[in-house]
DNA sequence: GCTAGTGTCACGGAAAACCGTGATAAAAAA
DNA sequence: TTTTTTATCACGGTTTTCCGTGACACTAGC
């Protein structure tokens, strides 16, 4: 116990500064790891990555966040080729968001419902290498590995979502405020067809089948 | 400080054990309130009520919870007439939301982008029988009182969302799975013009435009 | 017994979304 | 510099949603 060889050093990232407070005091509970920092935007996660050049043995990492989400924190670190350890939390256990973030490389995956001690296990056990799941996340990819519950639009071809362009999130954006395409249109000054140029292309890169798959992938992943 | 009369007795309610676990954390380094439980959903809550006949002098409600969310709560204890003390936390700053939890008699309203110690002011506050609401949200029901971003679909008719009857509400959930109103009627089995029927109803009662709006309706209240 | 609410269906027209495909120019990346 | 990505627009056709209005049966509350 005490001649531990060295403490586990993690940084925190959630826009909800009340969930990082609560992880940081049930991390405190154990001596063998350590805050090093926090960070309320992923913004922040990068610029303190690009600063230090090194943010920790673990980050645990929020997804859905404002601007940039944790998603982006991820493809960053993959372009950069960066390995940091990391482990998402996550207020939803859909399949594709797990898919999705383990493809960019992330190594453990637990969802908000579970009490703390998962996370100090979860910490554990990717900064010593390992993977950890939480057990309903872990149902859930069962299910999906089984082909329970593939309905229809699951599997979907290209799988990773290319990151949306500046217009693309924009035209999202006024999507999820109940514009039409025409109200679009107008307010950005371009042409309904360049509108809904756009929409077909959102409706593949987001892999959903109309305008309401597109409003809950923007509410989830906080774009609203 | 030590002859204070008594210790505030709060309970809290939140479906994600980690953020319980962390307002407790926070909750316990101020000497004047202490935790009399916790609830991980709406019924537990309601249930713990009808048991034990009073919860706390303050409840600290989520209002995102499955199945039976804080909304429900707050009607339950204005339906039976019982004067408790709730605080809502949300995620969203969204004004309907804020509107509705209002008129259905909370006391504080503090975003989850707060730190902790917003809770602890809010809880002195709400037991003292005054009102709490963190900055951010003041600024919204501002933006309201002074008529801005007031767009289109703005201060509805009828205000409090006449609550969704079974059948809507299950047409609903399928048009969030992105299901078209002809898809809907073969899994429920009726006929096209009836799913369309209540596409119509729900976009009246829920005072949207379209369906992304009943989409994110959907979603900000945990009905997906 | 009447009224209000709910669940069901119909229809026709207007508006909007979706689909596919292609094209051009500018900017960014390789 | 070549290639890729992004932003922009067009167009015709199909499908779906939205709108309004009306109707009938059943149930529960007044």
């Amino acid at each position: 116990m005490v001649g531990m060889k060295k403490k586990i050093l993690i940084h925190v990232a959630d826009d909800h500064k009340i969930l990082i407070e609560g992880i940081i005091a049930v991390i405190n509970t154990d001596r063998n790891i350590s805050i090093e920092g926090y960070s309320l935007t992923g913004q922040e996660v990068i610029d303190w990555f690009s600063e230090k050049g090194n943010i920790a043995d673990v980050l645990v990492l929020d997804i859905t966040m404002p601007v940039i989400d944790g998603f982006q924190v991820l493809k960053y670190f993959q372009e950069n080729k960066i390995e940091q350890k990391v482990i998402v939390l996550s207020s939803y256990d859909d399949l594709k968001i797990v898919q999705e973030v383990l493809s960019l490389g992330c190594k453990g995956y637990i969802s908000k419902n579970n009490a703390g001690e998962h996370i100090i296990r979860a910490i554990k056990a990717v900064a010593n290498g390992e993977q950890y799941f939480s057990s309903d996340i872990q149902s859930v990819m069962v299910k999906s590995f089984t082909g329970q519950d593939i309905e229809q639009g699951q599997m979907p071809n290209d799988f990773l979502i290319n990151s949306l362009t500046e217009r693309e999130l924009e035209v999202l954006k006024l999507i999820t405020k109940e514009y039409s395409s025409i109200q679009i249109a107008g307010k950005l000054c371009l042409s309904v067809n360049t509108i809904e140029t756009y929409r077909g292309r959102l409706l593949k890169k987001i892999n959903v089948k109309n305008a309401v798959g597109l409003a809950i992938y923007a509410v989830k992943n906080n774009i609203v």
